[in-house]
RNA sequence: GGAGAGAUGGCUGAGCGGUUUAAAGCGGCGGUCUUGAAAACCGUUGUACCGAAAGGUACCGGGGGUUCGAAUCCCUCUCUCUCCGCCA
C-alpha cells in the first residue's frame, strides 16, 4: 500500500510511474484526496466536540463532588445538546476512513526506476544467460514421460486421490523432492538464513499484510469454515511475523528461510502450460525473505538474485535471469526478477524463481516499522524469493540429464539422494 | 468438545464509574557525582490521527452497548491459563 503522505505529495510522478505498471491511477488518486479532505475536516469537528464534551464531564465530574447537583444538570443538558452530533461525525469519519483504504488498496506499487516499460512477457529484459548448452539424445522425452518411465511420479493417482495438479510422487521421485528441500534450505543456512517451519493456513490479515487480499484471492484456496487460506507461498505466513512489529535498526537485515506446500487455484490456465510439472496446484518451494533498512534493500536485491543464481548453476541447469517489466510484474513489487530454467525436451523457459524488493509497499500494509537515527518511526523495506521451487527444478533436471538407460542427477544432491541414478 | 479463571504501557503489576492526566517497580534514555565504572540521586520515557504551531483527539485483547463521563458496568467475539474429555 502506498502511503497517503506521498501519494497527495507526488501525485503527477505516482501517474506517470503506475503507467509503466498499465495502470492508470488518475481518477482513483483524484478520489483519494477529495475523501481524504472530507477525512480531515471531520475529524478538525469532531475533536473539537469530543474535546468540549470531556470538558463538561469532567465540570459535572467537580460539581457531583461539590454536591452541586442542579448546576451538574444543566451541564449535561448543554452535552447532551452535541451527543447526536458527534456519534453522526464519527460514523462519518469511520466510514471515510473505510472508503480512503478501500481506494489505497487498489494502487499497485511504484515500479522502481529500473523497470523495464512494456506489456507482457516477451518484454522482459534478458539480464544474462548461464549454465551449460544442452544437446539431448534423438529420441529424448519430456519430463511427464520420463516420470512415468521411470516411475517417479504418477499425475493418475493424484488425479483420483484429490485432482488435476496434485501429483504424486514415488520412490527415487519422493526421494528427489525430499533431497532438493534438503539442499535448498542447508544452502540458506549457510548464507544466514533463520530457518522457519510456518503455519500452511493464514487468516485473512496476514494475506492482507502481504497483498494477497483482498481481491487477488483468487488464487488462495479458502476455507470458509475457519476463515482461513491455503498459503500460495511461504512468503506470506513468514513474512507476517513481522506484522505489528517495529525492529530495532542494528537488526537488519532480518533474514528468513522456510520451505512449504504452495497452494496455488490456477484458475484459468491450461494446454501446455499445465502439463506434466509445468504448473500445479500443489507444489514444494524453499523460500527466502528478508526484511531490510531502506537504504540497503536494493543491494540486498542483488546479493538475493546472486545467490538464487548460485543455487541453478550448482544444478548444472541452463538459465537466464529476467528483469520483469512493468507489465509483467506483481502488483505489490518495486522490481523483480525472473529466474527461468531451460527444459529442453520441451524448448521452453520455465519459471524456477521470482525475486522481488517490494520497498515499503507491504510494510505499510503490515504495519512493519523501525525506528530510525532521530527517533521518528519509518516503514522497513521486505524482499522475497524462490530458492527455489521445486516441480520445474525437476522438470528440467529429469530432461537436461536423460540418458537412453537412466538419469544422473547432480552431485550437490548425492548426499541427500544416497543415489546417484535413476534408472 | 465441557467447566472455571484471565487479557492493563518495553516487562512485572495496581486500579470504589468522576484530580487516573493509568499508581508503583523494573528496564530504556539524558544528567549530577566519579580518573573511569558501579551505587546513589534528579529528570525523562508509547503509537496513530488532526493542527503552521500552541495544542487537541483516539487507543487498557477486538467489536458493540449503558452513562454527562467506562480500564472499571452489560453484551459479543478472539486469544491465554487451569481442570476434564478426546487425540498424533
Amino acid at each position: 500500500m502506498l502511503q497517503l503522505s506521498v501519494l497527495l505529495n507526488q501525485k503527477e510522478e505516482i501517474i506517470k510511474r503506475l503507467n509503466i505498471k498499465h495502470f492508470s491511477a488518475e481518477s482513483i488518486i483524484n478520489e483519494i484526496e477529495q475523501i481524504d479532505e472530507k477525512r480531515r475536516k471531520t475529524q478538525t469537528e469532531l475533536d473539537q466536540l469530543l474535546a468540549l464534551s470531556n470538558n463538561y464531564s469532567k465540570e459535572i465530574g467537580q460539581l457531583m463532588g461539590q454536591g452541586k447537583k442542579d448546576e451538574a444538570e444543566l451541564k449535561k443538558q448543554e452535552v447532551l445538546r452535541h451527543k447526536d452530533h458527534i456519534s453522526e461525525l464519527q460514523t462519518q469519519k469511520n466510514q471515510l476512513e473505510e472508503e480512503l483504504l478501500a481506494l489505497l488498496v487498489k494502487l499497485p506499487n511504484l515500479p522502481s526506476s529500473l523497470v523495464p516499460s512494456g506489456k507482457a512477457a516477451e518484454d522482459n529484459e534478458v539480464v544474462r544467460t548461464g549454465g551449460p548448452d544442452i544437446t539431448l539424445y534423438s529420441g529424448a522425452k519430456a519430463h511427464w514421460d520420463l516420470a512415468s518411465q521411470y516411475r517417479l511420479i504418477d499425475f493418475e493417482l493424484g488425479n483420483k486421490i484429490t485432482g488435476a495438479g496434485f501429483p504424486v510422487y514415488l520412490g527415487k521421485g519422493a526421494q528427489l523432492q525430499r533431497a532438493l528441500i534438503s539442499y535448498f534450505l542447508e544452502k540458506a543456512n549457510e548464507q544466514g538464513y533463520l530457518e522457519i517451519q510456518a503455519p500452511l493456513m493464514v487468516n485473512a490479515l496476514s494475506g492482507f499484510g502481504t497483498g494477497q487480499l483482498p481481491d487477488k484471492d483468487a488464487q488462495m484456496y479458502h476455507v470458509t469454515e475457519d476463515g482461513f487460506y491455503l498459503i500460495p507461498t511461504a512468503e506470506v505466513p513468514v513474512t507476517n511475523i513481522y506484522r505489528d512489529v517495529t525492529v530495532k535498526e542494528e537488526d537488519f537485515p532480518i533474514k528468513l528461510t522456510g520451505y512449504t506446500p504452495c497452494f496455488r487455484r490456477e484458475a484459468g490456465s491450461y494446454g501446455k502450460d499445465v502439463r506434466g510439472l509445468n504448473r500445479l496446484h500443489q507444489f514444494d518451494k524453499v523460500e527466502i525473505v528478508q526484511i531490510a533498512h531502506p537504504e540497503n534493500s536494493y543491494r540486498i536485491l542483488d546479493e538475493m538474485v546472486e545467490y538464487v543464481e548460485s543455487l541453478v548453476k550448482s544444478l548444472g541447469l541452463k538459465y537466464r535471469i529476467l528483469r520483469l517489466c512493468g507489465g509483467d510484474m506483481s502488483f505489490a513489487s518495486a522490481l523483480t526478477y525472473d529466474f527461468e530454467v531451460y527444459s529442453a525436451a520441451q524448448q521452453r523457459w520455465l519459471e524456477v524463481s521470482s525475486v522481488s524488493n517490494f520497498e515499503a509497499f507491504q510494510s505499510n500494509r503490515l504495519k512493519l516499522k523501525y525506528k530510525d537515527k532521530n527517533g521518528k518511526m519509518q516503514f522497513a523495506h521486505t524482499l522475497n524469493g524462490s530458492a527455489l521451487a521445486l516441480p520445474r527444478i525437476v522438470a528440467a533436471l529429469l530432461e537436461t540429464y536423460q540418458k537412453e538407460d537412466g538419469i544422473d542427477i547432480p552431485e550437490v544432491l548425492w548426499k541427500y539422494t544416497g543415489w546417484k541414478r535413476i534408472n
